[in-house]
DNA sequence: GGTTTATTCTTAGGAGCCTAAGATTGTAGG
DNA sequence: CCTACAATCTTAGGCTCCTAAGAATAAACC
């Protein structure tokens, strides 16, 4: 490749031609940065981290959430959101509340100010999202999150399976019980 | 949803039902990390880091890339590729060399170290993309492909249209010529 | 030739996510 | 009750990637 056509976006690089059969996962990578980059930059522009994003939403729709909860609805591991709501609780998004009864838990409540943040910031990933699939049929888009979902569960399942036969280090049971079914 | 299922991975959670139509920038970021935990578990076995694998593989098929080169080969920015290359020349990888005529560029060239590990290392990314794909047809592996490639271009394209268009920062003209075309 | 501009590498600092391990609180069993 | 275990939050530190800005070099222009 010495053609070395104008050059534009490090994102758009060669995927046009070379795409062997390997680089499945390159491919994902990139579109998951590129839907990051999309929304990021409008949300930056209300001056919102994307960080704070999946958990604002989550939280419109069921407030009060333990940070626990939080965690499993966005797919991330507690401390991740510890971190998340611990700066959004200072940015005055929301308030982190005990109750007497367990004193363990900590529910994570929308302020004003952070319920406000919906009718802002909705458009804007529904924005993205349109932008995205532009000139993409419906049912390609749909083929497209069933391989994606199929994937997921597929990359889920190894990973459960080959729990305790690692070569290096021991990891421990840190997922729980081992639930995946089969195909969804 | 109060029915607290047996826990799962985070990863899993309630994909399975709950996909209204914005979810794909969720499902293409989940599919993405559920990628490097898959590849990031294997190289971990050989004490390989997942953000040197990407680098690695460009420079088993092109010795000798400048970094500027690498980067956009690995779809990154300069900072991401140096910070990489410099640990990879730490542990031995790779070399970093200047040649008198242009001393402003950086060759990256593998050491036997670095060629050596092709070997160990491949099949841990093929077998990550075997488990992957498992029970899909590849017709909707090649749609899949097929919208990926659409989307990123689409953001990118997007993303290069509303450059000076910002509401809050200049961000000034840092990708260069406007050269996305149309569809691919 | 000398000044401006562009390219490339580099530094500095931050966001988002992770694992490992500690602290606290709740639960179950003897 | 009191110990052992489990669940949740928290701390500490690391990895990957980013933007912004500085430094060095090359290329372009007058």
């Amino acid at each position: 490749m010495e053609e070395s056509a104008t050059n534009t976006h490090p994102l758009l690089h060669h995927w046009r031609e070379a795409v062997p059969h390997d680089r499945l996962a390159h491919l994902v990578r990139d579109a998951a940065r590129a839907f990051q980059r999309a929304l990021q930059l409008r949300l930056a522009a209300h001056s919102i981290a994307f960080g704070h994003w999946s958990f604002l939403r989550i939280l419109w729709e069921a407030d009060g959430l333990t940070q626990k909860e939080l965690s499993v609805r966005a797919g991330v591991m507690e401390p991740s959101t510890f971190a998340a709501i611990k700066t959004m609780e200072t940015l005055g998004y929301v308030e982190r509340r005990q109750l007497p009864e367990n004193r363990k838990n900590i529910y994570v409540h929308l302020t004003a100010k952070g319920r406000a943040l919906k009718r802002k910031l909705v458009p804007l990933a529904i924005h993205s999202n349109s932008v995205a699939v532009q000139k993409l049929s419906a049912k390609d888009i749909q083929t497209t999150r069933k391989v994606l979902l199929a994937m997921i569960e597929n990359l889920a399942r190894d990973e459960l399976e080959n729990e305790g036969v690692k070569t290096g280090k021991p990891l421990r049971a840190r997922l729980g019980t081992r639930a995946a079914s089969g195909q969804g």
